[in-house]
DNA sequence: TTTCATGTTTTGTCCTGGACAAATAATAGA
DNA sequence: TCTATTATTTGTCCAGGACAAAACATGAAA
């Protein structure tokens, strides 16, 4: 093997692919329309992207996260564009928070990863395992969500606050006693969609209920999926969606899900996107935009299925 | 928003792409030379899937993962292909385990996450952490690893493994009294690499050792990498390679990674991947491929810089 | 026999540039 | 002011050729 070859701060188009999040279709014919990026080419031709090109697309990248415009984001000069961030970054500030969310983005802002868990830690106590989910943590994740789009949030602070909340999340409901009342409920996410705190926040607020709950960490191809609730004769399926899952798609795969399980089973979807997609009914299919609404469903479920001996 | 148009059995490329991981880019050029899949057309020329042609091409990628090629493949009709997939299925039977890790395979393939919980939480309790994740994770992994290649294990029962693991790991982790002391270790990995395990593994190993971790999950782009090992004033940034990572990319990426960092900041490179880079030494980047590594390198380092005062 | 170097085949990725579907913005009508 | 059309923008898909990388086969040297 010979790992020798290219400089080492040059970028292939599939490096570059995996490292901004766009895809290659989308590097060639933002080159081809608006000339920008503008690789240089490699002897055999092929694309070969700078440093300095990689930092400029995560600029535009989180500035089309943020509502912008390709369009118009290319005509601008790179000033132009730093400016334009910059402004972002003050336009929604933390408002008027009650203190003990301050005091969390505070350590998240300030990388403090040892504050962070002791503060969330001290919250949960507080309010305990369902409350702590169904209010604090969605009031959080909005927040954490403000302060992303108003570019106060670098990535990798994102990326603790959900490893500590997480973290934080899965012990307490390690923790809990186990009940194995039905419903039994296997979670999990489509192929796609990597984010999994909304799981793990589904099981917060069922697990207390004494709900046997099933999770099978994110992406579990659709196949599997159907196997695993034959197998696990499962009552109920939850899926969770976040914002940035396209609705058309996920529409479009429960539909296909919903006609390979079985009847008996329900499906329940939830998460961000299930807030564009509500107005759609699918037959057979619950939609739980909120958490609460999962329990209501548990409720519904449950009466349905009185406890027979 | 229109979600009412397609057959809800039939799947676009993208869709396909997403439910088995094989590329556009690979789909297409098979079609061309091998004339499978054959998808029929929408009129407007686009490529729509049933679900047979999805079904084998599931079982066609997972005997390529297996080590076969795709050319002998898709010269087999459909009863070859699955007679295939049985012989497989009975080569590399579970051999002569010790009892606990029979007991644990059995419950990962009876679907038994009660008892796989429990079975795994008894065997942590024996050992200790440390212990536990030195020597008794990796014989795991490794033996899940067996019989996903010889068919026995479906993907949702692999999923459910990690899943409970990584539920235990991180609460034994979250119940160790925190220390602090130095180095202060960052975790993650990158962009490509969405297998988190090996870093609760590393963390399961230094953490007892008192050893200051923080732990960013998955997928972190690399120059958020650089701010928080900037920001977090980190030691040792730690990072972890599944087999299924393409070593070529994986080394240029270290290189590339390594360019960016202060040179005061150790890198430890880990996970199955290293066992084919080790032999290609990058300047400044520490091979780690058994986890056993990260303890010598623990202690060296602690050997170069004692605590003074 | 095993190990390593070399050539050959297979396989996956990249390319161009056109077409069009989907998402968004702009405009007209109620 | 709100809602339905129409226009524009933007991302995805296509074909089919080229070639880089990986896997395999063959032969020479240890």
């Amino acid at each position: 093997m010979d790992f020798l070859n290219h400089n080492p701060n040059m970028l292939t188009i599939a490096q570059v692919e995996r490292e901004t999040g766009l895809s290659k279709d989308v590097l060639r014919v933002w080159e081809r329309r608006y000339g920008f990026p503008a690789p240089i080419r490699s002897e055999s031709g092929e694309r070969v992207y700078d440093l300095e090109q990689i930092e400029r697309l995560h600029v535009i990248k989180r500035l089309i996260d943020r509502g912008f415009r390709p369009g118009k984001l290319f005509s601008l000069t790179a000033e132009e564009l730093q400016a334009l961030a910059q402004t972002q970054a003050t336009a929604k500030e933390g408002q008027d928070l009650p203190l003990p969310f301050r005091l969390i983005m505070d350590e998240v802002l300030s990388d403090d990863n040892r504050g962070l868990r002791q503060a969330l830690s001290q919250l949960l106590a507080k309010q305990g395992l369902q409350q702590f989910v169904l209010d604090t943590v969605p009031q959080l994740n909005e927040q954490v969500g403000n302060l992303w789009a108003a570019g106060k949030l670098g990535v990798h602070q994102e990326h603790l606050y959900s490893e500590e909340l997480s973290r934080l999340l899965r012990t307490a409901i390690g923790n809990l006693p186990t009940m194995g009342r039905r419903p039994r409920v296997l979670l999990t996410t489509l192929p796609g969609e990597e984010h999994g705190l909304g799981l793990l926040m589904v099981e917060g607020v069922l697990a207390p209920e004494g709900v046997h709950c099933l999770s099978l960490g994110v992406q579990t191809p659709m196949e599997d999926i159907v196997r695993a609730v034959v197998g696990h004769v499962v009552d109920v399926l939850v899926l969770s969606f976040s914002a940035a899952f396209p609705p058309r798609q996920g529409v479009a795969a429960l539909r296909l899900l919903r006609n390979r399980l079985p009847g008996r089973v329900e499906v329940w979807a939830g998460g961000s996107m299930t807030r564009a997609t509500r107005a759609h009914p699918i037959s057979g299919v619950h939609w739980t935009p909120e958490l609460s609404d999962c329990l209501v469903r548990l409720a519904d479920w449950r009466d349905r299925h009185p406890v027979s001996g």
